[in-house]
DNA sequence: CCGCACAATAGGAACGTTCCAATCACGGCG
DNA sequence: CGCCGTGATTGGAACGTTCCTATTGTGCGG
């Protein structure tokens, strides 16, 4: 009866030095590929190590760092393809840069926002890089984290906050998006989709009141379709724009899943997106290169601003100043078939 | 001049106990709600956590404790939208449990899923979840992982490894989606997509062929067309398909990705999929329903399996047994357009 | 032949918790 | 009136590292 089983206490640093008849700082030092142990000494460690299976209790060093490798990785919506990607960028760069990330989904939830942040602080991360929750607000974000964390706010601006931004520059990216329609002849262009709160939002839209402006269009308010940004609020926000007495003959949408509920709507009333009504997305999504047609969209490469936020995460961890981090990333138009330019060029020619 | 930095030292249990009066032990009391102090020794200490902004330090009673709150979540692909799925339900669930995800996208790599596998062990998780990448092997795997460390394994078996196994009863499944489509009048029902290097695409195809050899229909293996898991490798095995002398009248999809390739390829050459060709998919992604039709396909309830595995290895953690702890989820078919199922039911009417 | 510089290694405190054993105050009971 | 049980609180060791400060051994110059 009783303790067969003793405890299994996990082969630690002492256990190695005892087997190679070292200290525990000759281990340490062994671990750190420090050059001063001897030659053979360092074997003998190494030996032993591999013959124990010992593995390194990162925890245990961090306790005694006080700064940990863990950093916290907070986004909005991992369901949403964009933040799937911008995650395994902040992901892969992590791992390279020695950190680990923790993840946590808020779903767009500012209370389980909240309270994820009050855990990753308990869990000692080193920083965090945060898309914010729909609706985050600066002065709540105070009280949850100290002005001290090393923080990334990514892809959603929090107006106050005093944390560096890392985004595309959304406004230049749809305004060229829009230049491209007008280009293309077109003079109503609406725009569809998107959240008043997120600043993404109004970013993009007012890029699009930009690019119209530039070409001398007056501005039209009922132009403007705001809808949630899924497939379905594009859908519909496409539908109103068709029920108008003048419908547009180009739509700019919030986002590329804005834009595929947009296509689908056109197709469902056999139309012909691209050539009865030119459709433009953001962000380049992976399906938007495969939807019917495939979509013309500003891409951010977002797995890049991904890398980049890692990068200038340890900057902060280091204590670099958060002044000179905020960066806004250049965008660049890829037109496929949805905004139907392949159609005119091949009437042009 | 320097240190006006004094090295900032965060607040910790000692400082909260010298600011209330108490021993570190009543604060540590206090902390787990425990009922041994008294109410207003209770408060004193309340007030002084308030007032200092203490934050508790999970690292450091990890330490003690042995074993952590973390656990690791390895993702053969996140940017897969079904395993985007699969990760937040883990990831919700998790947190519920009381544990802390690390997550890790090996991107289908054995050598980064080698590599991370070590980390984890080195940030001492609890637990690890897995779904592996294309191509591990029990032997491989059992130098990475003790079979002591409380593992589950998801969505893809390893053939001769301890840990436990969660994932959809693929096989069944898609037993019940061929069987709707020789319902329906099929004949020819091609198999498209799919590794053989993944057990999945085994029980799947496996799958396929109960319901051809319960109707009586001789198995026909030019009626296979194995591709990679992608849309374009939906798209060119529905090529193939297309190109036979007597081509499918239907195909099943090893999943929906590779389904939304085939109805690609099929309207791509004018073919309507659900009238000309019936397809049917695997996984029920959100994109599935707002493909062009809408797929049919087999839903496993992605989600709630990702609970399942949090739940699971709790169990694991606090060391149950392994062997009752395998699980296959029940999966339904969602029927919509792209088997044509509505247009059949339409004409019988 | 001694002391010394230097390379190599060892010892111990510290990190912030947990938890066990010990202490203390207090009232009731024999 | 002293003893003891109980409720409340405390001190200290332990967890597995790091890092600073010894301590040891060795060859060499004076």
């Amino acid at each position: 009866m009783g303790d067969q089983k003793p405890a299994r206490r996990s082969t630690t640093m002492i256990d190695i030095a005892r087997a190679a008849g070292v200290s525990k700082s000759t281990v340490s030092l062994v671990l750190k590929g420090s050059d001063l142990v001897k030659a053979d000494t360092r074997q003998r460690v190494e030996a032993a190590i591999e013959r124990l299976g010992y593995v390194y209790n990162r925890g245990a060093a961090n306790l005694r760092a006080s700064s940990s490798s863990f950093v916290g990785m907070v986004i909005s919506d991992l369901t949403n393809p964009f933040f799937a990607e911008l995650a395994v960028g902040i992901e892969n760069a992590l791992y390279q840069l020695g950190f680990v990330p923790i993840l946590a989904n808020t779903n767009e939830d500012v209370e389980r926002q909240a309270y994820v942040l009050r855990s990753l602080r308990e869990h000692n991360v080193a920083g965090i890089i945060m898309s914010p929750a729909r609706g985050a607000d600066a002065w709540a974000l105070a009280n949850q984290l100290p002005a001290t964390m090393p923080t990334i706010i990514t892809m959603r601006r929090i107006p106050g906050s005093p944390f560096p931004y890392i985004g595309p520059d959304n406004r230049a990216g749809s305004r060229e998006a829009v230049a491209h329609l007008l280009r293309l002849g077109h003079r109503r262009v609406g725009y569809l989709g998107g959240d008043e709160k997120i600043t993404t939002q109004q970013e993009r839209a007012a890029g699009w009141q930009d690019a119209l402006a530039a070409a001398g269009i007056p501005y039209d308010p009922d132009l403007m379709f705001p809808a949630p940004p899924t497939r379905d609020g594009g859908r519909d926000a496409m539908e109103r724009a068709l029920a108008m007495a003048r419908p547009p003959t180009a739509v700019f949408c919030y986002n590329d899943i804005v834009a595929m509920g947009a296509t689908r709507a056109l197709s469902m009333r056999g139309l012909a997106p691209g050539r009865d009504v030119a459709v433009i997305g953001f962000d380049d999504i992976a399906e938007a290169e495969h939807n019917a047609p495939p979509l013309t969209t500003v891409n951010a490469d977002t797995r890049e601003m991904g890398a980049r936020c890692a990068e200038s995460l340890t900057r902060l961890i280091r204590g670099e100043d958060p002044a000179g981090l905020s960066f806004a990333g250049r965008t660049r138009l890829i037109v496929r078939e949805s905004c139907g330019a392949a159609r005119l060029e091949r009437k042009a020619s």
